[in-house]
This record gives C-alpha cells, sequence and structure tokens, in this order.
DNA sequence: AAGCGGCATTGATGCAAATCAAACCGTGGC
DNA sequence: GCCACGGTTTGATTTGCATCAATGCCGCTT
C-alpha cells in the first residue's frame, strides 16, 4: 500500500486525494488530528456547508501579517511556514503548520504572522465570523481550540529555549528530532527518512541561524556517520546521538 | 495620592493592601486587568468562595516543571518569573508574571515550567479542579481564557523574533520599552522610572544573553545618555532611540 | 548539449557576544 | 567600623557563528 505520498514533487491527482478527497469531512484523513475531532457528525456536517477546500501553489502566501483575518484554515495537505519579518529584511519563522494543524486559533482581527505555502498546500478554509459565531455556540469546540492554543504556547516555550539556549549542533538535533515526531504523527506511521520540505534558509530563519550554519552542521553531522542526506530529507543514521543531543 | 506601590524593599502592610484587600475580589485593582473581568459579579462571589489569598517570599517557588497542577494563579502583586531549565544548569526565562497576570491556563495536568518569585508575591489561588468544573460551565469564562492564550502566543511569536533575530542592544530596547509598557498598564498611568525588580541574571535569561552582556549594553546606553540606571530599575533619557531601536 | 537560475555547499576571514577573571559596591550582621 | 556576601560592573581574551566570497549541483529551458 502506498502512502509515501511525496510533497513538492508529486503532481498527479490521485496523490493529494489521498489527503482530502473534495470537500467532504468524513474522508478528511486528518480529522482525528485537527480541531474538527471535537465535532459530533451533525456539527461537522454544518461546518463542512460553510468550509471549501482550498488550494495554494508552492511559494504562494495564504495571508500577511497584519491583514484581516477574512478566512481560517485547516491544514490537510503540505506544509506552510509561518512568518514574522523585520524591516531590514530578517525574518523569523515561529512554525511550520503541518497537515491537521490550525491557523486562526486566535479570533483577533488581524493575523499577527504571514502564512506561506513551502509546498503545494490543501487547506479546508472557513469564513472567520461563521466559525466564531459557530464557536460561540458550541463550548466544547471552543474548549478544544484553547487546549489547541495553549499546546502551541507550549511547544512556542519549547522553541524559546532553543532560540535563546541552544548551540548550533543542538538546534539542529532538536528540530530534525522535532519534525521526524511530527511527521510519524500525520502519516500515522514511522518513516525511514525525515521529510524536510523547506529549504535551508528556512530552516535556519527558523532555529536562528544563516543558511551556511545549517549547511555546515548539517554536512558534518554526515560525515560524521549521525545521518545521511537524501532527497527532500535525511535518515537517521545514528538514532541515540540525536537521543542524546536534542532538548527533550 | 500614593500608589507609587513600590515592590520588593516596601514591608508595611499598608502598601500591600492597595493591591488585595483581603479575599474580597470586589476590591481587588487587578481585576479589570485579569480573567476575571468577565465574570458578573455573582459569578465572581462564587469564585471568591473557591478563592485564597497567597503570598509567597521573594525566591520562593510556586511550582516546579512537571508538578501537578494542583492550583492556578492569578498574579496580584509582586513579579514571577517563568523558567525553563536545562539539566546542565543553562536556563530560559519564558516571560515575568505582573499583578493581572494568569498562571494555569492550560487546563494541562503538569507545568510545563517552573514558577519562581523575583519579589514577595501575591496571589489569588484557586484549586484546578473547582475552576477547571467553574469554567466548563462558563462558556464566556473559557472564551476569556482563549483570548488570553492567543495573546500569550502573540506575545510569545515577538519573543522568539527577539532571541532569534535581534542583537544584544537591540534585545535590551526591546525588553525595556515592554517593560515600560506592561508597568504603564498595571499601574494605571506612567511612571517616571521603568521598575526593573529582577536581576541581571534574569534578564539575561530572558532574552538570551549572558549577565556580562546585559550589563556592558545596560552601561553602554548609560554612558550614550541614552538611560540613566537608578535604584530598582531604569529612566529613560532619550526615549526617541528606544522607539527607533525596540521591535515594535 | 549548452546555458541558466535557484539552492546548497565549502572556504577564508571577521566580529559580536561568551568566557574567564577581578574588582567593585551596597547591605546586613556583629 | 569591619567584614562577608550576593549581585554588578569592568577588563582581557577566546570562540562560535556570521559574513563575505566562490564554487558546485541539479533541474529546466532552449
Amino acid at each position: 500500500m502506498d502512502n509515501s505520498g511525496t510533497f513538492a514533487h508529486q503532481h498527479d491527482g490521485a496523490g493529494c486525494a489521498q489527503h482530502v478527497r473534495g470537500d467532504d469531512c468524513r474522508f478528511c484523513n486528518v480529522r482525528h488530528l485537527s480541531i474538527c475531532a471535537a465535532l459530533d457528525p451533525e456539527e461537522l456536517s454544518f461546518l463542512e456547508d460553510m468550509s471549501g477546500d482550498a488550494i495554494y501553489a508552492e511559494k504562494s502566501t495564504l495571508f500577511r501579517e497584519e491583514d484581516d483575518v477574512v478566512s481560517i484554515f485547516n491544514v490537510t495537505f503540505g506544509v506552510v511556514r509561518l512568518v514574522r519579518s523585520l524591516s531590514d529584511g530578517r525574518r523569523q519563522i515561529t512554525g511550520f503548520a503541518l497537515p491537521g494543524d490550525f491557523l486562526g486559533l486566535s479570533l483577533e482581527k488581524n493575523w499577527s504572522f504571514t502564512a506561506e505555502a513551502v509546498t503545494e498546500v490543501r487547506a479546508c478554509r472557513f469564513k472567520r465570523s461563521i466559525f466564531e459565531d459557530f464557536s460561540d455556540r458550541k463550548p466544547h469546540l471552543m474548549k478544544r481550540m484553547h487546549e489547541f492554543a495553549t499546546h502551541e504556547l507550549s511547544l512556542a516555550q519549547d522553541h524559546m529555549v532553543l532560540l535563546g539556549r541552544l548551540t548550533a549542533e543542538e538546534k539542529i538535533a532538536t528540530f530534525l528530532v522535532a519534525m521526524k515526531r511530527r511527521w510519524t504523527r500525520v502519516e500515522g506511521h514511522e518513516l525511514g527518512l525525515i521529510r524536510l520540505p523547506m529549504g535551508r534558509q528556512d530552516i535556519a530563519d527558523y532555529i536562528g541561524l544563516t543558511i551556511e550554519t545549517v549547511s555546515r552542521v548539517i554536512n558534518q553531522m554526515q560525515r560524521d556517520r549521525k545521518l545521511v542526506i537524501v532527497p527532500d530529507g535525511i535518515r537517521f543514521v545514528d538514532p541515540a546521538y540525536f537521543d542524546e543531543h536534542a532538548l527533550r
């Protein structure tokens, strides 16, 4: 059974259909990971009527920092980078959204970050106003959103430790271990490789290094037989090393 | 009218009574800033019965990372540092809780950080289980908790930019401006000085520098007539400089 | 097959902040 | 008044990562 479902470089419709079949939530294969798992069939069908499947090309922008929050998103396929930029061009990527991740938890009127498609991205899209009315009437949905938000807060704290207190080597190791865990959760089972659909510059901007340092550290790890670099990702050769050097 | 209410070095009861008068929420002067502002008088009185005023000495620990969440806290006086520690002693302070700030938004069973009193701290303390039952029955309270959580998430993103992409000078400037804003909000009006009740090491662990660098940068700013160092804080001499060098 | 454009890698050098090490300063105890 | 102590400042030196600068590699186009 093939569910290797590569990201950026697969263009047949069938590959995508594995991930979202039309607009029917019943066939959504990230539902158990997403906000929607809090909903019963009736609620789901209401929300389904309110939602549409949206597709974004690689490198396109879902929304920009300061934009009005018109729609909110449940990513069903692909990878989105969440970016804060400074006026002089410095960027900090605050997170990567993977299938199952929700964009628009905050109920604020404006986005506090920019979202850009790293790969082709598919997302279940809701009108913000409708979703908000709905969540106001559904306390268990609000509670689930709150749980998602506080979980993200905990991840944000992890990330602060990484940015503020880890060495370049520890940052890379921690990032790779986290990506492995996240993909395993999304895919439902462990893969031989760790997908890295984002470029080196994105990794650098996520962990607070330069592209050169990211490249150097990863290639040094390969020379040291800790991992091997493969197309679209890396493969752990010495998992024990990563257990030891990654944070939590 | 005196509401200068200093922090660590004032020991007369009257000074504290400005901030919390016994256990009566009606006299709580951080209520408008806190979670409790979402509640009507009846709900407030119920919650009041469920709460107690707690006092923590300077340097004492409210709770440790991984501890069971037995109680949750609404800080009413003083400053709490929120700490993540690595096994080798490196620390990252993920935030400082000031009066009005709430500890225990997450509804998780265990704390994801340690909370230590920087100054003497007073807090309104609730049994977690009781508060949770209550919030389950009060959707508008849950919504307010969610708003607090997503606001914190946005602050966490700000902090990631600071940690990952700012220079030492920018980090200090941004930190000082943020503290000024937060104190102004808590005090209800602008003070001449910016209180820094936390030590240099805490500032360093908050913004991802060493104590020596923090000291050097602040003292350099003083030599450059950007600020003056005063007991328990600093005073801006050249506010325009800070507007320019601090992030947002 | 040659040329191009967009990453990624590698090397040489620079520099901001860390580290190592002392001195300083205010406070409290005796 | 003196000393001890905890926190802060200052100075000298090191270093980890950034910066600057090629070069390499792969997929696309023509």
